[in-house]
DNA sequence: TGGCAGATTTTTATCGATACAACCGAGTCT
DNA sequence: AGACTCGGTTGTATCGATAAAAATCTGCCA
C-alpha cells in the first residue's frame, strides 16, 4: 500500500506538498497539483485514515448506541441520523445495547476511548443514578429520553405531551376504558414512564378514573412481549375499548393479539401507537400514532454534538431540546 | 488526556511495559501489574484507539454498507451482522448506500482508505459490470446477491431455489395465476431477476403458463412502490388468486394494497413474501415467507471476511456460500 | 539591479502506541 | 565459581500524516 511518502517520491515533492493537494488547501501551483494528483493515481494511494487521525487528534466518526438496530424505530432514527451526519462530514457507527445499562455504560467508555468524536446515546436501561457517570470531557449528546438534570446535552421526545395528545384522541372518538400497553413502570424517568404520566393526565383532564387494570406493563417494548402479555390479559377478562401503546412496534403486537381474539380494530377497540414508523401507514388496519418528525430530533442532536466536538471544552450550556410531534390518525382510530 | 507514557511516568516504569499490561501479555510481575493499573486508574487513562491502530495497522472496524439501514430486512441483516463481528473483536460502521451503485462503488473506495479492515457489501445497484471495481487487494464480501464469477466471496441468498419453493407452495394451495411483485428486471443478477427466475421455474415444473401480465415491476422494493404499482395494475383489470412477493417489505405494500381493494387474503388471493423479518408474524393476516437464516448467513460473511483480514494478502480460494432456507407458512397462504 | 511582499514548497517535530531487540538480574547447572 | 537460562523490563525506531515554522521562489517596483 503506497504511502504519501511514495507518492511524494514519484511527483519528484515533498510529503507536504501531497498532503496539501489531497486536503485541498489553497497555495498549490495548478502545475503542481497535477503531477500529484497523477502520481496518486498512478500508485493507488489512499490516505490511511488512521494516521491521519492520530495527528489531527479526530476520528471523524462518531457513535450511535441503541438498543437494538433491529426494530423499526431505532431503524428510522440510524436512517436519519446517519444522514444528518453525513451532512456534517461525519460518519457514524453503531453499537447495540440491547437495552442493558452495563453496555450502555460500555457505550460511554468506548467515546472516551477515543474512538469516536462523540456519542449520541439512546437510553433504554441506564437510570438517572447513573447520570453521574456522564460527566465526561466527551461529547455525548442523550437521544430519546429526558433525565432530568444530568450535566450533558439532551435531544427528547415530547414524551408526555404527545401521550397525552395520544391518549386525549382516544377520548374524543368515544372511547371510556382507555388501556395503556407500555414497559415496566419502576419509577425511573423512562420513555415507558413518561408517556404513562401523559396518558394519566388526559384521563384526568377527561374526567375518566385511572384503573390501575387498565395498565399493561410487559418485560420489554417487543412485538412478542406486547402480544403475549395483552392475550394473557384478556384471557384474564380484561375489557377496554382503547389502548394507548407507547411504541409502534408494541402496537404491532397489540393489533395481532386483539385480532387473534376476534377483537375488530376500530369498531370494537380503537389503537393508536407512538413513533409513526414506516411501516404503521401499511398495516392493515393502518395504525395512528404519534409522529414526533425524527429527521429533526437526528439533525439536532448531530448539531448538537458537532458544535461540542468542535469547541471541544466545557463548550457552550447544556441544551435540553424537546422536538415537536403531531398526531397522524389512521384506520386504527376509526373514520 | 493521559497518553501511556504518562500513566508509565507515573507508576515508575516505562511505556512499554504499560502497553504489554494493557495488552494482557504475559510475562509481567503481579505486583508491576498492579502498580500499572492503579496509575491508569488514578489518571483515568484510555487507549488512544488511532495511535494503536496506526502502528498496528488494523482498525478493528469494519464496514457493513446496505442500501438503507431503515428497512427491516437490512436492519436485521445489521443486528446480526453486529453481534457477529462483536463475537470477533469486530466493530461495525454502517454507510447507507441508497441503493445506488455510485455509493456502493464509494463504500469499496472507502474501504481502501484503509478506515475499515473490511467490507460487507449488501449490493442493489451495481451490476456485474462493476465486478472489476472488485479486484482489491482488501477484504471483501458481498452479502445477499450473486455475481457471477466475481473475484471476492459471496454469501448469497438462496435465491432462486427459495423463490421457487415459495412460488411452488402458492400452487400446492390450488392457486393457479400467481403474480409477482418486483423491482425492474433489467438482465442484471440482482435480487429481482434472480427470485423472479425461481418464480418462472415453479410455473413451469408445475406446468402453469407464465403471463407477462402477472409480472408486477415496481420502481424500488419499497411498500410504497409495491403498494402503489399493485393498485394501479388491480385497477387496469388484472387478476390473480396468488402473489409471489421478492420481499417481506413488499409483501406489506402488497397486503395493504389488497385490504383497499377489498381483497380477502387469503380466500380471495394467497400472499407469500421473502427474508421472514420479525414483523411479518404479527402481521394480520399473518405473513407466509422464506427464512434464510439471517445469523448464519451473517456469522459466514463475518468468518470469511475475518479469515481475509488475518492472512492479508491473496489468501485462501474465492469462496460462494449460499445459505439454507426454509418455509415459513403461516396466515396468509391459508390454513 | 537590489529588495520586498506574497505565493509555494520544504523541513522539522509530533501525534501515541507498540514491535523488536537488547538488557538485567536471579536462579540453575556442572 | 562461572557460564547459562529465562522471566521481566526498557530503549529505540517506526507506523503515516500533518501543523507550524522555515526556506525558497516569483514577480514587481523603485
Amino acid at each position: 500500500m503506497a504511502t504519501i511518502q511514495d507518492v511524494a517520491k514519484a511527483a519528484g515533492v515533498s510529503a507536504m506538498t501531497v498532503s496539501n493537494v489531497i486536503n485541498g488547501h489553497p497555495n498549490v501551483r495548478p502545475a503542481t497539483r497535477e503531477r500529484v494528483l497523477e502520481a496518486v493515481d498512478r500508485l493507488g494511494y489512499r490516505v490511511n485514515v488512521a494516521a491521519r487521525n492520530l495527528r489531527r487528534g479526530r476520528t471523524g466518526t462518531l457513535c450511535l448506541a441503541v438498543p437494538e438496530i433491529n426494530r423499526p424505530y431505532y431503524g428510522r432514527l440510524a436512517a436519519s441520523i446517519i444522514a444528518a451526519a453525513a451532512r456534517h462530514g461525519l460518519r457514524v457507527s453503531i453499537e447495540q445495547t440491547g437495552a442493558r445499562r452495563e453496555n450502555e455504560l460500555a457505550a460511554l467508555s468506548l467515546s472516551r476511548n477515543r474512538l469516536y468524536d462523540g456519542l449520541i446515546l439512546s437510553t433504554a436501561g441506564m437510570g438517572p443514578a447513573d447520570v453521574e457517570a456522564l460527566d465526561v470531557d466527551h461529547p455525548v449528546v442523550i437521544l430519546g429520553e429526558r433525565i432530568f438534570g444530568g450535566p450533558v446535552d439532551h435531544v427528547a421526545m415530547p414524551n408526555e405531551a404527545a401521550s397525552e395528545a395520544a391518549t386525549r384522541h382516544l377520548v374524543e372518538r368515544g372511547c371510556r376504558r382507555i388501556a395503556i400497553v407500555c414497559g415496566p413502570l419502576g419509577g425511573e424517568v423512562d420513555v415507558s414512564s413518561l408517556r404513562h404520566a401523559g396518558y394519566l393526565r388526559a384521563l384526568a383532564a377527561a374526567g375518566l378514573p385511572a384503573d390501575p387494570e387498565l395498565v399493561v406493563t410487559t418485560r420489554s417494548l417487543t412485538m412478542q412481549e406486547a402480544a403475549r402479555r395483552v392475550r394473557e390479559r384478556m384471557a384474564e377478562g380484561l375489557a377496554f375499548d382503547g389502548v394507548f401503546c407507547v411504541t409502534d412496534t408494541v402496537a404491532m403486537g397489540v393489533l395481532r393479539a386483539l385480532a387473534d381474539a376476534g377483537v375488530r380494530v376500530p369498531e370494537q377497540v380503537r389503537v393508536i401507537g407512538f413513533d409513526n414508523v414506516d411501516e404503521s401507514a401499511y398495516l392493515v388496519p393502518s395504525l395512528s400514532s404519534v409522529d414526533p418528525d425524527h429527521d429533526l430530533m437526528a439533525e439536532r442532536a448531530v448539531t448538537l454534538l458537532a458544535a461540542r466536538i468542535d469547541r471541544s471544552g466545557p463548550g457552550p450550556e447544556r441544551e435540553e431540546f424537546t422536538g415537536p410531534f403531531r398526531l397522524v390518525v389512521r384506520e386504527s382510530t376509526g373514520g
